[in-house]
DNA sequence: GCGACAG
DNA sequence: ATCTTGTCGC
């Protein structure tokens, strides 16, 4: 079903796709530095700070790091869980924000803006790809958030300081990352039941988990990201999964970002 | 020095 | 991420 007709339908409470944002993300359009936006549901704690070279994003994720959550715990049962994902073509990009009902798992408010690449993929670095437009796609939300899926990881990074801990910083909001494959760290493959998990870690450091959301599935590496704590971040993994290896969050997110791809090509 | 390397 | 057919299994 399309956006336009599940509009029509009334199955969606809300849905936006922005036009096409300028050529690279534009500093201006992000709030001065220790200021909160107050405009949107999601009021950023920092502007998005873009490097000029990998060196400089290192360098940033190295400050950004101090003003990271690991305590939490975060909720257990969250009213409203957020699933973030970005799709490319060539240039193009298009990043996505869908809102589910944290126990139907409904969706309440989904938000897809489109935009242009502006920074290489460099494994360590992939927040300074992605985050520009989905900044953009959270600020433009009716509801908050009380926990973001991230699409990758969070602490279990090089420099402890992935993705998820990117957006929480910047955001404030509760935030985890759900990665397919594995990137740092070392594990044990879990039991093959639908719950079992190992531990994964990086330099002798518990940084996260690799769970089996489905019986006989390749498990998925959780880790923690900002304001939430490793267990209740697996625990909302598996409420997230109750059918499929990924969370609900992030396979609507990803088909959000897909069809808002689309969209802008047929323009 | 040589691979590996979230998406 | 993205490029892609058929195929195994519920």
């Amino acid at each position: 079903m399309t956006i336009a007709r599940a509009l029509q339908d009334g199955y969606l409470e809300r849905h936006v796709v922005f036009e096409p944002a300028a050529g690279r993300p534009d500093p201006s359009a992000f709030p001065p530095r220790g200021q909160w936006l107050s405009s949107s549901n999601v009021r950023m704690r920092l502007p998005m700070t873009m490097p000029a070279t990998p060196r400089e994003a290192e360098l940033i994720q190295e400050e950004l790091r101090s003003r990271l959550d690991l305590v939490g715990p975060g909720e257990r049962r969250p009213a409203r869980v957020a699933g973030v994902d970005v799709a490319y073509a060539d240039d193009r990009l298009a990043a996505a924000v869908v809102v589910l009902d944290g126990v139907t798992l409904q969706v309440l408010d989904q938000v897809a803006v489109p935009g242009r690449v502006a920074f290489d993929y460099v494994p360590g670095l992939l927040a300074f790809r992605e985050l520009p437009s989905v900044i953009q796609a959270l600020e433009r939300l009716s509801v908050t958030p009380d926990l973001v899926v991230c699409d990758g990881y969070g602490i279990a990074h090089p420099r402890r300081f992935g993705l998820a801990c990117h957006l929480g910083v910047l955001t404030g909001l509760p935030a985890i990352g759900v990665a397919k494959t594995a990137f740092v760290g070392a594990y044990d493959e879990p039991a093959h039941e639908r719950g079992a998990w190992s531990e994964l870690r990086l330099d002798g450091d518990v940084v996260g988990r690799v769970l089996r959301t489905q019986d006989g599935v390749k498990p998925v590496f959780v880790s923690v990201g900002h304001a939430v704590d490793l267990d209740t971040a697996c625990h909302n993994v598996l409420t997230l999964t109750p059918r499929y290896r990924l969370p609900e969050t992030t396979r609507a997110a990803d088909r959000l970002s897909r069809e808002a791809l689309r969209s802008a090509s047929a323009t």
